[in-house]
DNA sequence: AAGGAAATCTATAAACTTATAGAAATTCTA
DNA sequence: TAGAATTTCTATAAGTTTATAGATTTCCTT
């Protein structure tokens, strides 16, 4: 076997890894961790159950990969936000209009992460934690930038205020995939206005 | 078998059942739904598996009952604020202090329908969904009455205001159980600031 | 086309779980 | 306290599910 002198985006068995954790995605979002088996996410690649531990040497292990595919995809984005230094309201516009784009391209990774996390059994959680406790430290950040600049009520305290965004981003989340055809900006933009604006006159 | 003349508040059958609920509550909200055994559930009630099918025909009827039980007493108090024609921002803030509370005193029934209750099959799902659908039309008949009143921001939807204000409540009970002693009234206080003033300056 | 590497298959053990039937024990009531 | 009603127990069938081992097929390189 031989590496391209400029290497392939991905290898066969890279891409098919990732096949399979796509399908681990759909399976586990439709049905949850323990309510899904491995038979499901042979017959979705097409294979046979056995098969599947050619990928993942256990149930758990394409749960946690799963969740640490989703959770970077977002992770990322984040950081890019935080580099380009736009104002808060920008900022947090931006998150949620990402956050409801993201439910519609990739919806299986946003519910398995938000909702199936926690099957990860404690002794293995530790990757995942540290991911998505990175997640928080960055909203932390740029909440306290902004409290910085004076674009962010000071009394505000951070880690509640980061806890009642992140509940909203969450309940985008849970109300979605219930739904069809919404205009995404205007919910975005709603969204934003409560959050940013608050409800009371 | 004969019925005391003033009727005790309960069955002797009625404690006992009671107790399987609680039980059930517990096991489900701990392990999750398909995570917990019927046996799970006996041991915390120090009967056999099997004796458990006293109380219930089956181990999803268990979890109809938890999350009946548990969003029984919500509405309860979400119908007596309603009655009460509380300012805006008081009734706000009396949400959130009742959910904080719950989240204390009930912490199992509250975290079993949050995140388990999707685990009855549709075909069984009506109740619970009638019940839950009620709740948030209490919610969107005090969000309209304090638009007509003029005390909440006349452009926001409604309906997306509700599912702001619920995310809230929801990112309330995800983090609550990770957190030893809080201050319930400081907790809700700066939620109802982030909710009805905003956070942006 | 041959030979080796990669991917998939077959078959199965081992364990676990729900639910049922009927027996046994306990509690109540007359 | 005897009999009836209630509650719990024992034992088990029937089904499901994860994971493994070794055989088999497919694919790639030379």
């Amino acid at each position: 076997m031989m590496e391209p002198v400029l290497a392939d985006k991905k290898s066969k068995y890279d891409q098919r890894y990732m096949a399979a954790v796509d399908a681990a995605a759909a399976v586990f979002a439709d049905k949850g961790y323990h309510g899904a088996g491995t038979l499901d996410i042979a017959e979705k690649l097409n294979i046979k159950q056995g098969s599947l531990y050619y990928y993942f040497p256990s149930k758990e292990a394409a749960l946690e990969a799963v969740c640490l595919e989703g959770v970077k995809y977002q992770l990322a984005y984040l950081e890019s936000l935080l580099r380009e230094e736009r104002p808060f309201a920008a900022t947090i516009r931006a998150i949620l209009h990402h956050t409801l784009t993201s439910l519609h391209d990739r919806a299986d990774y946003m519910i398995v992460f938000d909702d199936e996390r926690q099957c990860i059994p404690v002794e293995r959680r530790g990757r995942i934690r540290e991911q998505s406790s990175h997640y928080h430290k960055l909203l932390e950040q740029i909440f306290r930038r902004a409290q910085q600049r004076g674009e962010m009520k000071g009394h505000l305290d951070i880690y509640i205020s980061v806890r009642a965004f992140t509940g909203l981003l969450s309940s985008i989340s849970s109300w979605y995939h219930t739904q069809q055809d919404i205009d995404v900006e205007a919910v975005a933009e709603q969204y934003s206005e409560v959050f940013l604006g608050g409800s009371c006159v």
